[in-house]
DNA sequence: ATATTTTATTGATTCCAATCACAGTAATTC
DNA sequence: GAATTACTGTGATTGGAATCAATAAAATAT
């Protein structure tokens, strides 16, 4: 994003200036809503919210990564969301008495900006674009977690496979002559819960995208897209 | 809801007054937005929406049922919600460009109020509270979501299907002298397809859950929930 | 650089749910 | 209310992914 500050007084590295949610306010007013953010840093493991339990403010991540999910009942997690830079989450406790609905961990070292219940309220009520802004973030969130449904509808487990690997793509991928360089977030076995299948079961079927040409592992941590229209059509998105 | 209207021109049947992102708004308001709003009735297996469509209005369930879906690479179809009278739909195109994520499909006969893309985006300028209204229910709307991607992390079918009978129990549930009846706003082939099992699993699964005194059919509309506290055990929630 | 720990892969087996096939039941239509 | 149509239930079989078990590779610590 540009930055048009020019004040000495404005890090150009403020948290605000990555989040969409406030994208449409101008600078003056992005100055005003930074004095009201504290800021907080996790390590990696470090737990952010815990499901069901009642936050006080919105929490904005600056740098890093981490991870959201539900412990299922018989001891697995199942990862619903992998949130980065400019994501938010905790929103649900502003605005409803809901609690946090996810667990949330950091994935690496995290940065982050937060902004009270109270100070959020009543920014909301003063600029209503702000609340327009939410409501698109969380139609897309929203429209992610349909396609994750559908997905399972399909029993196919390939198709997931695909799917998650074209998202890494586009949220962690990186352009190489060779193809593009996906730096994964997760690990396989967090692949795994994210999809909802055993950790084998990935091991298997990225060996075999491995055998036919379409991936190559590079290491634990980055996978090497070679051919992304296989991806594409194994992911059965056709649109 | 309590109705306040004591004049000659405000029906008491109007579609606003059933709907929770409009709760906010006194009577006077209220007549005001009412002017805005066309309305369309739909028969039982009419197209509302379809998938990938762009619409221009926000769409509220009057009265009816209708259930949202997607249609899978297979040629199946993963239900994603049943909407009833008070729920809304279509608010994505109305702020991001989003074309529909899901089409729309009548249940029964359905009443529709309207209100067009222009008239609803100032309306959310003009009443800040109603953009909040709609994170409220989107954010319950994602949180449902989100517990059907966890249950379908347990791999565990059973779990489903204790979650998808004490969801309609909360919905299309009445209390009966012998348990609570619910009418079933789908066939068995429909929940199959909203909890993206097999109808024969889901049939077999429910002669099981009847043999165990835990439910009991009532034709094929309906069924009766004898025993909700191992239902609630079957789902495995624990909250 | 080596040792230790963590993470990932591969193989063998089991098991649950999908599928196929058909019979039975309920709901419409005439 | 009989006939037709749509929906639902049950049995037999198959298949794909989970689980168990062990090895291999990578990352981290020493």
């Amino acid at each position: 994003m540009l930055d048009l500050c020019q004040c000495g007084h404005c890090q150009n590295d403020m948290c605000i200036h990555k989040v969409p949610i406030f994208s449409t306010l101008n600078e003056e007013e992005l100055i005003k809503i930074a004095g009201l953010i504290t800021h907080r840093n996790y390590k990696k493991g470090e737990i952010i919210i815990m499901e069901g339990e009642a936050t006080d403010s919105i929490i904005i991540i600056h740098e890093g990564s981490v991870k959201a999910f539900k412990n299922t009942p018989d001891g697995r997690e199942q990862i619903l969301y992998v949130f980065s830079d400019g994501d938010f989450f905790g929103e649900q406790n502003l605005l409803s008495h809901q609690t946090s609905t996810y667990t949330v961990e950091a994935l690496e070292i995290v940065k982050t900006c937060m902004l009270s219940k109270n100070k959020f309220q009543s920014l909301l009520h003063q600029y209503p674009e702000i609340a327009i802004k939410i409501i698109e973030e969380l139609g897309e969130r929203m429209s992610r977690l349909e396609n994750a449904l559908q997905s399972i509808g399909v029993r196919n487990v390939d198709n997931r496979i695909g799917g998650i690997l074209l998202d890494f793509k586009d949220k962690y991928g990186r352009k190489t002559p060779e193809g593009i360089l996906i730096r994964l977030p997760l690990s396989r076995e967090g692949m795994a819960n994210y999809l909802g299948i055993a950790r084998e079961t990935l091991s298997r079927k990225l060996g075999q995208l491995e055998n036919e040409g379409i991936i190559r592992s590079v290491g634990n941590k980055s996978i090497l897209i070679l051919d992304q229209e296989e991806l594409k059509a194994l992911s059965g998105n056709v649109f």
